[in-house]
DNA sequence: CTTGGAATGTCAACAAGGCTGACGTATTTC
DNA sequence: GAAATACGTCAGCCTTGTTGACATTCCAAG
């Protein structure tokens, strides 16, 4: 449990091992939103941008950018579509009209919770199997994984621990 | 540490935070990267064709499209430039002619080494920083969130344990 | 020895979703 | 009144995924 092990742990081939566990576990981690987003007419952006809205409702479009780390007009196409579609609501913000305040409409959240649900039958499954250590090891390790502004954006949720 | 701990664990809260930790997580694995590769005008795809041919040097295109998961246009167009650059090379298979055998040149092996060290150093800080328990947690967590023909693959190069 | 099927490569066209750059408009702030 | 901010939009480009069609090469079974 000393440093022999921990060294041990740090070898490249484990670390290799490990490059691959986030390449394949991420793929898992999207393909069951990613049939129900196809069957849409959907992708993975639009599936951000509705989890995001959902998790803070009101949210502005400069919060969602640095959040998601992409470009307005990026964002903008999809945002677009979503109201079109009667799945979010862009309204003129009330302290500042030049912002808009971004919130899911009923059937935006529904399919906001049939992804989630998805998303999170995967993961509960794979926790159950792994034990609540182990839970707690992921969730340290992807922590330290992320950058540090985008570990601020994580932190920001934290109130529900 | 019994059953009561175990479905604290698993509220819709603590998955959502998951969920979000994946996201995050992801994008911090992948920044280094997709620094070195932008600098030298590629992508994601060429760092993973780069990884998975360094890893089984000889593999076949049939193989690697297992891998990956993507259409052999798709992946063609990425080994088609490795190839023309000298990063990649494809020879014809000994015992089965149609197959090509796909191997790093020193220059390919080179790059891949770039990627693997700037990818392997924030994954050996994160773990170095989360502990031992954490990593084995980390791992497990994610080995059961693959598909299964992807476990295969992952299991595939599991001697190095 | 011929033929079917497997493995590979390639052409063309298309879409999602990133990007840059430029510009317009409303609104707030200094 | 000027400058900065928030947002939207047009235009064009790139990577990387897709389908579909078709040629080649080769193994293996009849």
């Amino acid at each position: 449990m000393a440093d022999s092990e921990n060294l041990l742990f740090l070898t490249d081939a484990q670390l290799r091992r490990g490059i691959e566990a986030m390449f394949f576990a991420y793929r898992g981690f999207t393909a069951d939103p990613d049939r129900i987003l196809a069957a849409r007419g959907y992708g993975r952006a639009h599936h951000r941008a509705l989890h995001f809205i959902g998790r803070s409702p009101g949210t502005t479009v400069n919060n969602l950018l640095s959040i998601l780390g992409v470009t307005k007009q990026s964002l903008n196409r999809v945002l677009r579509t979503l109201v079109e579609d009667g799945l979010v609501e862009s309204r003129v913000g009330l302290r500042d009209k030049r912002e808009r305040n971004l919130t899911l409409t009923a059937e935006g959240a529904a399919l906001e919770a049939s992804l989630s649900d998805a998303q999170r039958a995967r993961m509960r499954a794979a926790f159950r199997e792994a034990g609540p250590q182990a839970v707690a090891g992921f969730r340290t390790v992807l922590e330290h994984m992320m950058d540090a502004d985008m570990r601020r954006h994580f932190a920001a949720t934290r109130e529900d621990r």
